[in-house]
DNA sequence: ACAACATATTGACGTTTGTCGATGCAGTGA
DNA sequence: TCACTGCATCGACAAACGTCAATATGTTGT
């Protein structure tokens, strides 16, 4: 399976559809009035960006020499218990931020650098 | 008094040059690791962002055709109360997103186009 | 000085969020 | 089958957030 395809493996969930589509389509917040649903979800994938700990994941797992990072290695360096990361990093993967894949007993997580970059063109 | 001088206008308190100086510097998050603080000056950042209601008040306001727009035009469009568009207005202004500038009774707001560049480019 | 007005602030409320200990669940290896 | 391991979920809690009615602040015109 291609990587692209993380974001698309396992449950699909109508929530998590509605949460890429306009994403992918919209205008600049510049352009254009938002109407109601492109605001709401604009804005949970804002959410997921205005928290330090998920900005740091983030930033740690982009950084990294390897395209992807194992969720054993989260826990120290963002100095939280696992429950929280595993909370932090669910919220980055529903936002399609960031993939993610199991393979046996460790999961790992790349960047979905098409997303960011998404969001990018929403500021600009 | 220049528009682009309404961000320093005012009380400039020290977190106000906080919120402002690490965003202006800093490496997109995808190149490096953030520090504790870089972090946290993105995360406020991205949270003024992170609402419908603030979303949709900021892209009326880009999109009007005069480049600025009175507070009491925000009332309808956002379909909240008086307190709470100011609330909204404040968070946005504090953010670095919105400039305001009273004049008379009125309160007339305008875009700050280098904060949304400068978030752009730390997705970049 | 005073009344009328636009906006800001306060106080209270229900909801959401971040956090962690305890527990559950799936994969591994013996 | 069974103990072990890595991650997810649950339950509970405090803190932060969005909201609005009531009230305060500051400006205008009389």
């Amino acid at each position: 399976m291609q990587f692209e395809n993380f974001l698309y493996s396992g449950v699909m969930t109508a929530s998590k559809i509605a949460m890429l589509d306009p994403i992918a389509c919209c205008a600049p917040v510049r352009a254009d009035v938002l109407d109601d649903q492109q605001a709401a979800v604009l804005a949970s994938s804002f959410a997921a960006l205005a928290d330090p700990i998920r900005l740091r994941l983030l930033s740690y797992i982009a950084a990294s020499d390897a395209d992807e990072v194992c969720a054993c290695d989260l826990l120290e360096p963002s100095g939280r218990s696992q429950p929280t990361v595993s909370h932090h990093m669910k919220i980055l993967v529903d936002a399609g931020l960031i993939g993610r894949e199991k393979r046996g007993l460790w999961v790992w997580y790349r960047l979905v650098p098409a997303r960011l970059d998404a969001l990018r063109s929403v500021l600009g």
